[in-house]
DNA sequence: TTATAGATTGCCT
DNA sequence: GGCAATCTATAAT
C-alpha cells in the first residue's frame, strides 16, 4: 500500500532537536491501523538536548528506557509517565549523540471518530468543533491515547518508514510563523526557551498564558 | 531491597 | 486553581 504521504528523510532528523523541532511544526503524524489512516498535523513540540540539558532523560546517560534517543535519528521513543500516560518522542542526531523532539500537541485531519473512541469520548459529528477535537488530540498524553501510540508497540519504531504504521509526512503545507516558550511541565531547566509551537493555533495545549512571545534575546539563543 | 520523583490528566472546590 | 491517581525507571540504601 503507498503512503499517502512523502515521509520525512533520516537527514530531517539528523540535526539539532531545536532545528528539527521549528521544521516539524506544521508536518504530519501518520497513524496506518488495520482499516483506517489516523492523521493529524503537529502544532506545538519541544526539545531535549542530550548533555546540558538538566531536564533531558539523557542527561545523566544511557539507560535501557532511553537508549532509543542515543540511537539513530528519525526513531520513536515512547515513555510512560505517571502511572498513566505514554508521551511520544523522536530522536534526532547521528547514532550515538543524544537528542529528541518531544511531540505535544496535533490538530487532528483525518480518523477523528476513531480518536475519539480511543479516548474514551464520543463526539457527534459531522461537523465537529475546536474544543472537541482539541479534548483529543492537545497534550502529550493525549495525543498518544487518540493514535494508539504505546511503549510496548511503538518504542524504537522507525518514524520515517510508512510501513512501520507510524511515520512523518509532509503534505507540503506552508511552514508556519513559529513562537518559542519555555517548557511546560518540568522543575529542572525550566526557563530555556525550547517549546516550539505554530503561532496562534488553536489546538496548542496549556492556558493562552503560556503561548505568549518571548523576548528576542531569548528567541536568538533558541533558534538554531 | 526500598524509596522517590516524574516531559500528565481530569476531577474537585 | 489545587491535587490525587497510578506505575516504573532509576537512585539510594
Amino acid at each position: 500500500m503507498k503512503p499517502v504521504l512523502a515521509p520525512l528523510s533520516r537527514a530531517f532528523f539528523n540535526r539539532d532537536p531545536r532545528r528539527v523541532s521549528r521544521e516539524l511544526l506544521g508536518k504530519i503524524l501518520v497513524r496506518q491501523r488495520r482499516t483506517q489512516t489516523l492523521s493529524a498535523r503537529i502544532v506545538e513540540v519541544e526539545a531535549y538536548l542530550g548533555a546540558g540539558d538538566p531536564a533531558s532523560h539523557t542527561f545523566s546517560g544511557r539507560t535501557p528506557r532511553n537508549a532509543v534517543i542515543f540511537g539513530p535519528p528519525g526513531h520513536a521513543y515512547v515513555y510512560f509517565i505517571y502511572g498513566n500516560y505514554y508521551c511520544l518522542n523522536v530522536s534526532c542526531l547521528p547514532d550515538g549523540v543524544p537528542g529528541g523532539v518531544l511531540i505535544r500537541a496535533l490538530e487532528p485531519l483525518t480518523g477523528i471518530a476513531e480518536m475519539a473512541r480511543l479516548r474514551g469520548l464520543t463526539l457527534i459529528g459531522p461537523e465537529y468543533s475546536t474544543r472537541d477535537l482539541k479534548a483529543l488530540t492537545s497534550g502529550p498524553g493525549r495525543l498518544c491515547q487518540a493514535l494508539a501510540v504505546t511503549r510496548a508497540e511503538d518504542n524504537g519504531k522507525d518514524l520515517t518508514d510508512p510501513t512501520s504504521g507510524l511515520y512523518l509526512g509532509d503534505d507540503g503545507a506552508p511552514r508556519p510563523r513559529v513562537l518559542l516558550t519555555p517548557r511546560i511541565g518540568i522543575v529542572k531547566a525550566a526557563d530555556m526557551p525550547l517549546r516550539y509551537v505554530i503561532a496562534g493555533n488553536p489546538f496548542v495545549s496549556g492556558p493562552g498564558s503560556q503561548n505568549k512571545p518571548l523576548p528576542t534575546f531569548a528567541r536568538r539563543a533558541a533558534f538554531r
